[in-house]
DNA sequence: TTGACATATCGTGTTTGTACGATATAATGG
DNA sequence: CCATTATATCGTACAAACACGATATGTCAA
């Protein structure tokens, strides 16, 4: 081998796919692409996204749990928003990839 | 609301979530960010790694399998290389949230 | 206080991910 | 052909993710 790989250690690549995993799912990653430029209800997110109100508390929750976002309450009403910044540069990736007009994704056997 | 927040449509999201889940792997992560820069054969990707063979292999089986990498037989060995371009962009968004000296990662309850 | 609304939690069933040991296939060299 | 090396597949056991219905908690307004 020319130069020997530099590998990132397994226990950053293990927090690292932790959060993605989290990332991972598309209800979420439908509320972390509105979260990033709204401050919205838990009750708004659920009906943006067509999610029943129990599974959307449980996304938050998990959202929240990994410290992606903030939940406030104020009066009956929880608010929800992006603290984490690495987010946007994520979304952007994805978005980039998925949501660009030209060339669509694409599997292959060997 | 000020302005209706633009959400991308859940199948797009659920192909993106699919991706992204297959990346969401401590040792498929550093699979990941060797190929990016090296072709190697599965049994140096399982020593780099330390993961057992097999293992091995199946981690690899479902990247290609989603498209993310190829793998060509020659002979007896087997290289592997990164296929899909967007991988580069997202490993480095890692790389700059997770391998960065500054700022270490952290959770929040409310 | 009572009822209505917003959100959270719980129990459960189902699916999916993961690792492991064992074995199978593929290719090479002697 | 045979032994060895490289890789793939299979069966299985266990844990995690997921969605759902039901219910609990929290807050306000009348």
């Amino acid at each position: 081998m020319e130069h020997p790989p530099a590998i990132t250690p397994y226990e950053l690549m293990e927090h690292a796919a932790g959060c993605l995993k989290v990332i991972a799912h598309p209800v979420r990653l439908q509320m972390i692409e509105i979260l990033l430029d709204h401050r919205l209800q838990v009750g708004e997110l659920a009906a943006l996204t067509g999610t029943p109100q129990n599974v959307t508390s449980e996304h938050l929750k998990r959202l929240r749990e990994h410290g992606l976002i903030s939940m406030e309450r104020e009066g009956r009403y929880v608010y929800c928003r992006v603290i984490e910044p690495g987010l946007r540069s994520i979304i952007q990736c994805v978005q980039a990839r998925y949501t660009a007009p030209l060339s669509s994704p694409q599997s292959q056997e060997r």
